[in-house]
RNA sequence: GGUCCCGUAGCUCAGCCGGAUAGAGCAGCGGUUUCCUAAACCGAAGGUCACAGGUUCGAGUCCUGUCGGGACCGCCA
């Protein structure tokens, strides 16, 4: 049977290839051969693989691209899976496979199911993937949609490919922030015991979402807080609104269909635990005994006018040692962590727990943040972990194309909770998926409920709907066709699959692992929304032929085996949407009526 | 002033960590429904990959600089 990854499998022969001519002499031997890839031709008429293994082992052989890619040529056109090879261009090798081989990968895909497209390459590797870390004052906000998104998409695809990951959520509860959420709730506190509060004051937040706050401290204490000092009621206050406000969180996140397993609060890095000094002074300690902290002096920030700057000795993190512009203060003036300071400690504690690769989603507003903490991961991590910080660029919202005003006050949107209500938590996924996330993104809340082509999102789910009618229409028809699908698989005649649109969609069935791999070790879980899209796009061309040429159509009413072999392909088309939709989180519908 | 991101067809964007003649969708033009879902499909047209250098067998892709658009700059968070 063929492995289930085939780009993979003829790579391997490719490389054996070439170790044959090492070992008969015709190549030096222990030639590096990682540079060596096989890929879909962009020109299809160039076959079904091309390798550049010539072009790239050509200099260390010591031999001309051609001559050497004839060589090779030679060793694979024995190869019981290639039907013909070429040399072509600078010295390409041009692979054709026999159908035999698509065949067989056709028929992993439906017998592995929904595994199939499932990976090592992760080989357990623990991951750890820090998204949202939305701070805990209020319901989420559509700015942290894209990120939201965009990290748990992420998350999927590289538990799918095999490593072990752990979705983390970084609680900022220890900033200046959460007091004043505090002492906003300290109001809606009064404003529930009876009082009239009258406005918010300015500085505090105002949003309606405080005040069931408010009626939990009420009936939790009664008036027992309310004449206190605020030293005395704010961190009780603070405690209560900080858990509301997850608890808040976690419904707009499951909204979206999104469930973190760890929630890391920031808080508990500042506090010393049962004796031991705290995680921040630990850290501190470490880039101390480092010799990576100083006491100095920073120059005044520039382009920007600060009246009240002057200089001051800080204790300094040489950050400047890791490639950050200027050294980073560690401590504030008055003694306290600096905004960093708790980060660099979260990461140390990270890297202390084992995970091998951290993956940080922030927003657009933190790109300045970024070399500052790589170059704090560094010095944390001494060099045995990496970290991929992912920017996600500014969702622009648009409503038939103008934009969107995000003011609360104009009664517009601004929750992700009003976005996901007004248009869908499959819209909003995949749509946010359907970029880089490095590119702004526009998203027009009126088009992307449009049910049309102009809409990937109902074009790629339609397609699942289209594959599924095919098999309740077929088991209608023929009621004795196996429901099992490996048996299916194995006694269908696939041989007959043989019109060059039927051997094409099972080309690009048999990407899908390909494309999981690749996703997976660039993060970049946009490539399965446009796989996806690429792959629908095949199907329905498919089955409109059949419009024209009845003799294509999946069903085929007077040839049971023709229809059982149709059938194996659908499957196959549609055990990759499922997967692949799965992994956006977007549903894969069996009707889209 | 500085950092980061973006610049590819009229518009919105892909382009698989350097490969062959740069691809989709939308808009516009021309076609396809007695037929498994036409919410679909097919065809023609559309390009100085912002610009200029560099690296090499080979650059939309890597490096440097310039221009244009965006995000940002702190002992804030």
């Amino acid at each position: 049977m063929a492995t289930e990854n085939i780009f993979a499998e003829i790579l391997g022969r490719v490389r054996r290839a070439a170790e044959a001519l090492a070992a008969a002499g015709a190549l030096p031997a222990g030639l590096d051969q990682s540079r060596v890839t096989v890929e879909p031709p962009r020109d299809p008429s160039h076959g079904d693989m091309a390798t550049n293994a010539a072009m790239v082992l050509a200099k260390d052989a010591g031999k001309k691209p051609r001559e050497l890619a004839e060589a090779i040529a030679e060793t694979l056109r024995a190869d019981d899976l290639v039907s013909s090879v070429e040399v072509a261009g600078p010295g390409f090798i041009n692979l054709t496979l026999k159908p035999a081989a698509w065949l067989d990968a056709l028929r992993t895909a439906v017998r592995t199911a929904t595994r199939y497209g499932a990976g090592d390459v992760g080989h357990d590797t623990p991951v750890n993937i820090e998204y949202v870390s939305a701070n805990p004052t209020g319901p989420l906000h559509v700015g942290h949609c894209r990120g939201a998104v965009f990290g748990d998409a992420l998350a999927n695809l590289l538990a799918f490919a095999g490593f072990k990951v752990t979705r983390e959520y970084y609680i900022n509860d220890a900033g200046a922030q959460v007091d004043v959420l505090a002492r906003s709730a300290y109001l809606r506190y009064r404003e529930a015991l009876g009082e009239d509060i009258g406005e918010i004051p300015e500085g505090l937040y105002p949003g309606d979402y405080l005040k069931p706050v408010g009626a939990a401290l009420a009936a939790q204490h009664g008036s027992a807080l309310r004449d206190q000092p605020e030293a005395n009621w704010l961190p009780i206050i603070r405690a209560t609104a900080i858990d509301m406000m997850m608890a808040l969180i976690r419904e707009d996140l499951a909204a979206l269909g999104i469930v973190h397993e760890s929630f890391f609060s920031e808080r508990s890095l500042h506090e010393a635990r049962n004796g031991a000094p705290s995680k921040i002074a630990e850290t501190i300690a470490f880039l101390e005994r480092k010799g990576l902290l100083y006491r100095g002096t920073l120059p005044p920030p520039k382009g920007k006018v600060m009246e009240d700057w002057e200089p001051r000795e800080l204790l300094l993190f040489r950050a400047t040692e890791f490639g950050d512009d200027v050294d980073r203060p560690i401590l504030k003036s008055d003694g306290s962590p600096a905004y960093i300071t708790p980060d660099i400690a979260y990461h140390r504690d990270k890297f202390e727990r084992g995970f091998k690769i951290m993956i940080d989603v922030l927003g657009a507003d933190h790109a300045g943040y970024l070399k500052r903490l790589n170059a704090a991961f560094e010095a944390v991590s001494e060099g045995a972990a990496t970290l991929d910080v992912k920017v996600c660029q500014l969702v622009r919202f648009l409503r038939e194309g103008q934009p969107t005003r995000m003011s609360k006050r104009a009664g517009e949107i601004v929750t992700v909770r009003q976005v996901v209500d007004e248009v869908g938590r499959d819209a909003v996924r995949f749509m946010m998926l359907y970029r880089k996330n490095d590119a702004v993104l526009d998203f027009d809340l009126a088009k992307v409920i449009e049910q049309s082509r102009d809409n990937p999102v109902f074009y790629v789910q339609y397609g699942h709907a289209r594959g599924q009618s095919v098999f309740r229409n077929a088991r209608e028809i023929f009621p004795d066709l196996p429901q099992n699908n490996a048996e299916l698989a194995d006694n269908a005649e696939l041989h007959r699959l043989s019109d060059p649109n039927e051997l094409a969609l099972m080309r690009r069935i048999a990407m899908y692992p390909r494309v999981i791999e690749a996703a997976a070790q660039a993060h970049e879980p946009h490539r399965i929304a446009f796989y996806l899209y690429d792959l629908a796009s095949e199907f329905h061309a498919l089955w409109t032929l059949g419009n024209a040429a009845p003799h294509l159509r999946f069903i085929i009413q007077d040839d049971r085996q023709m229809t059982a072999a149709r059938l194996v392909l659908v499957k196959g088309v549609v055990t990759v949407l499922a997967s692949g939709l799965a992994l956006l989180g977007v549903q894969a519908p069996d009707e889209m009526r």
